[in-house]
DNA sequence: GTCTATAGCATGATAGAC
DNA sequence: GTCTATCATGCTATAGAC
């Protein structure tokens, strides 16, 4: 046979993964299926022996960043306090604003999941009550972790939308001081 | 001549006015004109009589919505605390979720926005300061107008991707609840 | 000022060669 | 399993009739 047993699989994360980062940075309906398949050095016809649809690519790519996300948060081990201050530096800086191919999901396509079906929006549904689960270990209540999730949504989206390096990083530091002051599970009290 | 002299003015004013409302629901990028256009009664091709390009369109979109927000909360007279926590509880309710056209730009159309050029950006980062600023006079401190806002546009966006209403009340009641038990001034400090 | 018609191109998806 | 070719449709934008 001309392409081996593995190359369909092979070719299926590659297109997924390169999907991924390509439709984070640029927005997803706005991204043609000839694009995406160029970015893995084929063309457009191609892509449907992998997806039958690009709505079910979408689906994929929200399942994995959904996945991926829990994992980093919710299935990790070391959650003492110095840790997830760590975390909550990284995800509230100026790179991870100026850089979403490579960052977290909800703030760049959470409008699109939005107006998606209901499959797509109980995948993000089941994975933020997780995350939401997992952070409530770590703060005051479980107020706090809904709290929290929905300012670092907030704050890496509007940060994006300004124009000026001062104003993106005056919104990112305000609400990381806020976090750290007022959420927190305060490392006497453990 | 065949139509009134104001007519292409009011006509330019009914399509901002529709296309504000169509665009905040559906997205900007993927309605057509042709659709925009039907909705106030006319064909695509006379579009071009009233803005020069899509684009143009979006900017006169999101200026007429950032001075919309502005007004009602920096223009906005009575700020006691009474009047702020009805505010709070109007932004941050079910029926904001399920209704963005008649809703906040912010957390339906902010990646489009983080995407736009920068007089766009800059339009909408001169908006969230002035609002910023606004709120600082009702806050414990500035760093908490900018949690205030980031909370804001993150739990909307967020409690708009998930699929069961039980889930979404829960986001926004939660954030809520945060808001005024951090960072309002209280009342006594008056 | 609005219309129809159309250019010119990109899109999602399919069929068949190899 | 991937390719090229193609279909039908959609898009932004323009030209010219009325």
């Amino acid at each position: 046979m001309r392409y081996s047993k593995t190359h369909k699989d092979e070719t299926r994360l590659k297109l997924l993964s390169s999907s991924r980062a390509i439709t984070k940075k640029g927005g997803f309906s706005v991204t043609s299926v000839d694009t995406l398949m160029s970015a893995v050095g084929m063309t457009g016809g191609a892509f449907y022996n992998h997806f039958p649809s690009k709505q079910a690519l979408f689906q994929a790519v929200i399942e994995e960043e959904v996945e991926n996300s829990r994992e980093m948060l919710a299935g990790d081990e070391d959650s003492s306090d110095d840790h997830v201050i760590k975390w909550l530096r990284k995800y509230l800086s100026v790179s991870h604003a100026l850089h979403p191919d490579e960052g977290c999901v909800l703030p760049t396509l959470g409008p699109e999941i939005a107006r998606a079906g209901p499959e797509v929006r109980l995948v993000v549904e089941q994975g933020v009550k997780s995350i939401q689960k997992a952070w409530s270990a770590r703060t005051e209540d479980s107020d706090a972790a809904w709290a929290i999730i929905a300012q670092c949504i907030g704050a890496l989206a509007l940060s994006r939308m300004v124009e000026t390096d001062e104003t993106r990083q005056e919104i990112l530091h305000a609400n990381l001081r806020v976090i750290e002051k007022h959420h927190l599970r305060k490392p006497d009290n453990q």
